[in-house]
DNA sequence: AGCACGCCGACT
DNA sequence: GTCGGCGTGCTC
């Protein structure tokens, strides 16, 4: 009998790859293991075995594996499962959500590695210009990469040099596969086994008695490990003893010392002893209990509660109950949120059973968590993760917490899979019959409109912690000032008043804006120019801090002109405003105070965040100018005073979720300001102060905004009411693109007719040199989505079938809000 | 997604 | 006449 498996391979192909496997390693294999097998001409990459079976197939023949990864399979039967539910719902492959959802470590890839052939002599006057540059380097270094190689020829392409260096027999290549996950071993010493007896030794003190250094740590040795009764480190050994370590390499050299290495975890907690729980509010406890009944008759249920009210205090009381059942809980934020605030907050009360996962984490690091929560680990009880931790290996989740779950960041909307963490996590704690909460000071419509249509239970809180007031929301009517000349730069007399008033009694102030760059469009006034990106059809922004101009969609930069690069005025004109101008404006006009700006610009690197936030709290800053970042969930004790700069740049955004998400970002910028006994206050401008939206938020009125928007949802077809995908064709050549989506969205029309929107060019047509077109399906509820999705992939295999549109790209995206 | 193959323009 | 551009097709 033969035997063969399927497996899947991280590139975004449909089908699953077949693979020949002796009787033996069939024995062996087990569903959701590694395998490295040969692809193509000569890659070798790194496959999951989705199923083993004895069907040869026919039409071609199947390869052998190279080799087995692991000895026990690393990805569960029940991930597999969710990973094919994700495939088909986001509608893409099963390679794609490998890629996701593994840690990048354990997808191991062949690199193409140069060596000189030894076997022979090679006359060196055959070789060309750029061979010989190759052959050359080789006599100094053993072995070169393809980068290396690309590097020296300073070109890309420089597969035809190796070729004929391999035909002139002067070099082989070998294609070598990386672990890339090495564990972190920690030095332990110990002494020498045969000085185990009391004689032995007597003997080995008085022979170092001329060699008293070395003498001097074998007693630390000894004290250390005492009063330790563990194995000692290197480096603690080092530090008491105060001894270099070569008097310890000496001591090892001379069989005194005996070296070991211990496996340690990357991610270490060190904390004291675990805290009580808190006991909860009165408001808490009707939640708790009332979230309780409702996960009797709901899988799912959305927690409602003000900002401020003290929803995490709930989440804890609810991990509690999980973990007492021995089950494990996955904890989601979005990315953003995870600060140190909160992990030390539940590192408090759950101490080292809390494990966190997020991109800023290294391979390694996430590797370990993934270990630990596979393993069943008493390190990872409890998982506090961005959306990618839904990937993680659990085996008995009981509960699954979605925190801010209005947050489109857990859409991931980049390469595929475009996931959406809170609804895949609900379907994951399905899997598992576990419970989901969502937890949201201001709900999406859409979990907001289930819980209404009864598919959630819904608890809400309605008061603040403390009974600590809802900010004082205040409209200013920026139209109004201009005209009273009433306003200096951005700022409104009403606002630099309450500022300096705030400042005064040594409050803290938070200023939004929601743009980054000091100014988004720079404008020649005599000749209307401004300068455009190269690549997208947006105007550059202005940073000052670099003297730069940069285009925030394709990272394209260049310095700054002098004078307009049409007609040579000097007279540039800033239009628009980001944050960097805010805070140049706030630091002229509170020269005495300490401001600071945190954006996408001064929060890069894996501590930037962390940076400013401490010396928020820690009183360093006095007025903090950002962007959206600032609405994440954080807690700043201090903060009396919020200026929302402007808001009509968000409300005018052309999006069907554009008021939605104002309000939830107003109000969720409006809860930073007074957390602590006094009220705090929200000075909001814009010019158009009869606005809905902003009435709503004043009133901090969340049905009337759900009941309006919903209404307009019912009358657009928008979801929740209708469910949606969009198709996002890309090219180089505009006209390509736009037969093309002509093309694509008549044959749509004919089984969807009016449901069917677009072609439609974005806003920003051009992105990176790519036009795009957009083509929106809207289904309606009691249509069949699967069917659908069916309809939608036929299409598009008749569409990759045409030559001419072949080259074009094609995104699905699924629920693509 | 890679990567090879194959067909056309611009250089020695 | 070759080198190297990228359009096209395949990968178990």
């Amino acid at each position: 009998m033969a035997y063969f498996i399927d497996v899947i391979i991280p590139i975004p192909l449909k089908k699953l790859f077949t693979y020949s496997i002796t009787a033996s390693e069939s024995d062996f294999l087990k569903v959701g293991m590694r395998v490295a097998v040969p692809f193509g001409k000569s890659k070798i990459y790194t496959g999951i075995v989705y199923n083993i079976h004895n069907q040869k197939p026919r039409v071609y023949e199947a390869k052998e594996i190279q080799q087995i990864l692991d000895d026990k399979p690393i990805v569960s039967e029940k991930q597999l499962q969710l990973w094919q539910w994700i495939a088909s719902y986001y509608m893409c492959t099963l390679g794609d959500v490998m890629r996701a959802a593994l840690p990048s470590a354990f997808i191991l890839e062949s690199e193409t590695v140069v060596s000189k052939n030894n076997l022979k002599n090679i006359d060196e006057s055959i070789l060309k210009d750029d061979e010989f540059l190759v052959f050359e380097a080789l006599h100094h270094q053993s072995s070169l990469k393809i980068h290396d190689i690309s590097n020296i020829l300073d070109k890309k392409n420089v597969f035809p040099v190796i070729k004929r260096l391999i035909e002139k027999e002067a070099i082989s290549v070998e294609e070598e596969v990386y672990e890339k996950y090495k564990p972190k071993l920690v030095r332990y010493v110990k002494l020498h086994a045969h000085f185990s007896s009391e004689k032995a030794l007597q003997e080995l003190l008085n022979d170092l008695s001329r060699a008293p250094k070395q003498r001097e740590v074998i007693m630390t040795l000894f004290s250390v490990s005492a009063t330790t009764k563990k194995p000692v480190k290197v480096k603690d050994l080092v530090n008491v003893s105060g001894a270099s370590s070569s008097i310890i390499k000496a001591l090892i050299g001379k069989n005194i010392l005996e070296e070991y290495h211990i496996q340690t975890d990357r991610v270490q907690y060190s904390g004291d002893e675990n805290e009580a729980t808190k006991n909860l509010n009165e408001y808490q406890k009707t939640a708790l209990s009332e979230i309780k009944t409702a996960f009797e008759t709901y899988h799912t249920t959305l927690l409602h509660g003000v900002t401020s009210s003290g929803k995490t205090e709930v989440y804890v009381k609810l991990i509690e109950d999980t973990i007492k059942e021995d089950k494990q809980v996955l904890y989601l934020l979005p990315e953003i949120a995870l600060t140190t605030q909160l992990v030390s907050r539940l590192q408090n009360y759950f101490g080292e059973q809390v494990a966190v996962f997020h991109s800023k984490y290294s391979v390694h690091e996430r590797v370990e968590v993934w270990n630990n929560v596979l393993h069943k680990s008493p390190k990872a009880k409890i998982v506090l993760g961005a959306r990618s931790s839904i990937f993680l290996p659990f085996n008995n989740l009981g509960l699954i917490i979605v925190d801010e779950e209005h947050e489109q960041s857990f859409k991931q909307f980049d390469p595929a899979p475009r996931y959406h963490a809170r609804d895949t996590a609900i379907v994951l704690a399905h899997m598992h019959s576990a419970k989901t909460l969502l937890g949201s000071a201001t709900p999406s419509l859409e979990s907001y409109f289930n819980a209404k249509q009864n598919k959630y239970g819904l608890v809400e809180i309605t008061k603040r912690y403390n009974d600590v007031l809802m900010p004082d929301i205040e409209l200013v009517d920026i139209k109004d000032k201009l005209k009273k000349k009433c306003m200096k730069g951005h700022f409104s007399d009403r606002l630099i008043e309450d500022m300096t008033e705030t400042l005064k009694v040594g409050h803290q102030i938070i200023l939004f804006q929601n743009r980054r760059g000091f100014s988004p469009i720079i404008e020649c006034k005599t000749c209307g120019h401004s300068p455009q990106c190269p690549n997208c059809d947006v105007s550059l922004t202005y940073h000052q801090y670099r003297n730069q101009l940069r285009c925030h969609y394709c990272g394209y930069n260049s310095a700054m002109m002098q004078d307009c690069v049409a007609c040579g005025s000097q007279d540039l004109d800033n239009k628009g405003f980001g944050t960097e101008q805010i805070e140049e404006e706030v630091k002229l006009l509170f020269p005495d105070y300490k401001v600071a700006r945190m954006d996408l610009d001064t929060t890069r690197g894996k501590y930037g965040y962390e940076k400013i936030i401490t010396a928020l709290e820690q009183r360093d800053i006095d007025i903090l100018v950002g962007t959206q970042m600032l609405t994440k969930g954080l807690d700043f004790r201090n903060v009396k005073l919020v200026g929302i700069m402007n808001a009509d740049n968000m409300l005018n955004f052309p999006d069907f979720r554009a008021h939605e998400r104002s309000f939830q970002l107003m109000l969720q910028v409006s809860g930073r300001a007074g957390r602590t006994e006094e009220r705090g206050k929200v000075l909001i401008q814009t010019y158009n102060p009869h606005h809905n939206i902003l009435q709503q938020v004043s009133t901090n009125s969340y049905m009337d905004m759900f009941n309006e928007q919903m209404n307009d949802r019912y009358n657009f077809k928008y979801p929740p009411v209708f469910k949606q995908i969009k198709i996002t064709l890309k090219h180089k050549d505009y006209s390509r693109v736009e037969t093309a989506s002509i093309w694509y969205a008549k044959s749509l029309r004919q089984l969807f007719k009016d449901y069917v929107l677009g072609p439609e060019s974005p806003p920003i047509a051009r992105i990176r040199n790519q036009f795009h077109k957009n083509i929106l399906v809207k289904i309606p509820k009691q249509q069949s989505l699967p069917k659908t999705k069916e309809a939608i992939i036929k299409i598009n295999n008749s569409f990759q079938s045409i030559k001419d549109f072949r080259s074009v790209k094609v995104i699905l995206n699924v629920d693509n809000f």
